[in-house]
DNA sequence: TTGCTCCTCACGTCACGTGAGGTGGC
DNA sequence: TTGCTCCTCACGTCACGTGAGGTGGC
């Protein structure tokens, strides 16, 4: 178990890029200590890398994501806060159900539509012309 | 039944915003007459409109619905290009069948933090903070 | 010297949102 | 004059990708 991590080893454990840690600190979500020019991670970042790609997994921004961390950093623990975090999980839990109706009717309308181009390529087949124009209207 | 349609009143049959129907212009996706200054919107516009939100709509870039209008507007409609279109369908099919999935996953990994979050606030309703902290280590 | 890993700008991408500032006709 | 609808820039947003050009230590 090493305690200092560099960038690179950072991105290969996490699959990763390199940018992508270096835009998270940009964005202020992790702190990385430097030795001359170059970043080194300690336990913290790493741990705080973790929750922002669960964060990122489960669908949240990282604004929304920075936000969070803060109350997990104010380790206090107010029950409050947690009841604050616990409420937008809910919330978020929602949007999720609804991005997953999304899909499944994407899925549908999709599958649909490419019956009916199979049914076109079947029309033509049979040499019927006529039909093919059928079909893209009905398809309206 | 009108033939001709301007920028608002598109804009509000199919719900999208002006600069939208201006974005999808300068794509080339469309190409409204001009009536001096302002735009005019035909049948045929409409018509791609629709098209267009539809395949938005089943998780199509711009750039791929460009592509495919280009063969629908080559209407002769070889049954080459319909195959092409056709197995891009199937294609597209199977990655939102994994965007399903990961959305599925995401619930689940969002469902099990909150039960996770309200185990600890139970905890602290019973005064056992020590239990607070062995609910954040199970929590890894 | 070559190769690898790291660095800092800084522009590009995708699908628009959002003003700023102005026009035309009722 | 006010209100509405339309117009053209052009910068902003989100989460990075992608060079360009350079450094440090084996």
């Amino acid at each position: 178990m090493q305690s200092t991590y560099t960038i690179g080893e950072l991105a290969r454990e996490f699959s990763i890029s390199l940018r992508t840690l270096r835009f998270y600190e940009d964005k202020g979500l992790i702190r990385p200590q430097r030795q001359g020019v170059n970043r080194i991670y300690g336990h913290r970042e790493r741990h705080r890398l973790r929750l922002i790609l669960l964060g990122k997994q489960v669908g949240f921004s990282l604004d929304q994501i920075a936000e969070m961390l803060e109350f997990y950093d104010l380790k206090d623990g107010r029950s409050s806060q947690l009841r604050l975090v616990l409420s937008r999980f809910h919330q978020h839990l929602e949007v999720l159900r609804r991005q997953r109706t999304a899909i499944d009717t994407a899925i549908d309308e999709l599958a649909r539509t490419i019956i009916v181009i199979e049914d076109m390529l079947r029309a033509r087949a049979e040499h019927d012309t006529a039909a093919v124009e059928g079909v893209l209207e009905a398809a309206e």
